[in-house]
DNA sequence: ATAGGTAGTGATTGGCCACTAACTTAGAAC
DNA sequence: GTTCTAAGTTAGTGGCCAATCACTACCTAT
């Protein structure tokens, strides 16, 4: 039962992630996290500074995460070919929504902490987006338009996935319509 | 100063709207939006059974007025011109943040409700989000592939729009690319 | 003018939650 | 087996917030 400290936030992060998907930064109380990693909830605080803190790095986990989703896809492709495999892979996150949700969460918080006067998460959130957007990017060819038309539809991806479309709903027929050409 | 409750829940709905984009459901006190309302804060509490009353009819104006933006813009169009011209009117949206934030932050609840066990926002909010999708699918001309294409992009401004990323970013460069031939 | 309904307020409360402080226990090293 | 360090806990605090209750002010009709 008993692991380091490094261990343990690492957990944290990733019980974090979960929590937060489900509730967002400001729904989701620490001891909801502590209980899903199955420790005491004071003991978050001395893995971390704050809960802020555990979001934040829930939130660059995330992305890395959703780039080693893409990469591992694509792994060997471009153009094309690799837009579609990763696009495929991304369908494929529609069945780990938690997944998909933090990165709404990770979007809606950073406006909310511009909203407050705070800038400190939006200039990593930018940053570490950016730099996703970027690598996807050169993988699939290295242009905008493209990059652009790709995340676009994950986005929507996202969208219907929180509104809880089921997967067999007429809403995602729009889908593989245009995608095997581009 | 004294108004009929009608116009006074109409002032709350408008508030509501605002403060709820700006902090979530969660990170939005009833306070708050009685402060800007101009109006004591138990007093909301005549005029909606509760805060998550308040927060639902804020979500249905939202998802309205995105539709009234969008048939002003698209009076008369069909096809791709009506395409353009509301992809136009919605990069018009991005000056009011709060009318796409407040969407994004509909998506998150509903997903937040649902991860809580609580499915009634969802019906409501997918009834809502569906007969917008519908409205614009007819309008510019019918294809399922062509609506799912544009609300994708309209997902990917807020997301945009929520991390921050200034207007002249080259992120942003990304549209316009292909769009006038869609 | 007064009666009655509607708009609106002040005071309060019970519950939740981030965070702190003080304490306890496991285990590695010798 | 004792000692020392790092992992972990129990108890508590101050602040915030949705919702309630009892009350006051305004307007309108007769």
């Amino acid at each position: 039962m008993r692991m380091s400290a490094e261990e343990r936030r690492e957990s944290v992060v990733r019980a974090a992630m979960i929590e937060f998907a489900r509730g967002g930064y400001r729904g989701t109380s620490t001891e909801a996290i502590a209980r899903r990693v199955g420790v005491s909830q004071p003991y978050l605080f001395r893995l971390f500074p704050g809960k802020q803190a555990i979001f934040e790095a829930a939130a660059e986990r995330c992305v890395e995460e959703t780039w080693r989703v893409f990469d591992e896809a694509s792994a060997g492709l471009t153009g094309s070919a690799a837009a579609e495999a990763m696009s495929e892979a991304y369908m494929g996150l529609v069945g780990d929504r938690d997944q998909l949700m933090m990165q709404m969460q990770l979007y809606v918080s950073v406006f909310a902490a511009r909203a407050a006067g705070e800038e400190g998460i939006g200039d990593s959130a930018r940053r570490l987006w950016e730099s996703l957007f970027e690598r996807v990017r050169i993988r699939i060819g290295g242009d905008m338009g493209d990059a652009t038309h790709f995340f676009a539809h994950g986005m929507l991806i996202n969208t219907l996935v929180a509104l809880g479309f089921p997967e067999d709903h007429r809403i995602w027929s729009g889908f593989n319509a245009h995608d095997p050409a581009e």
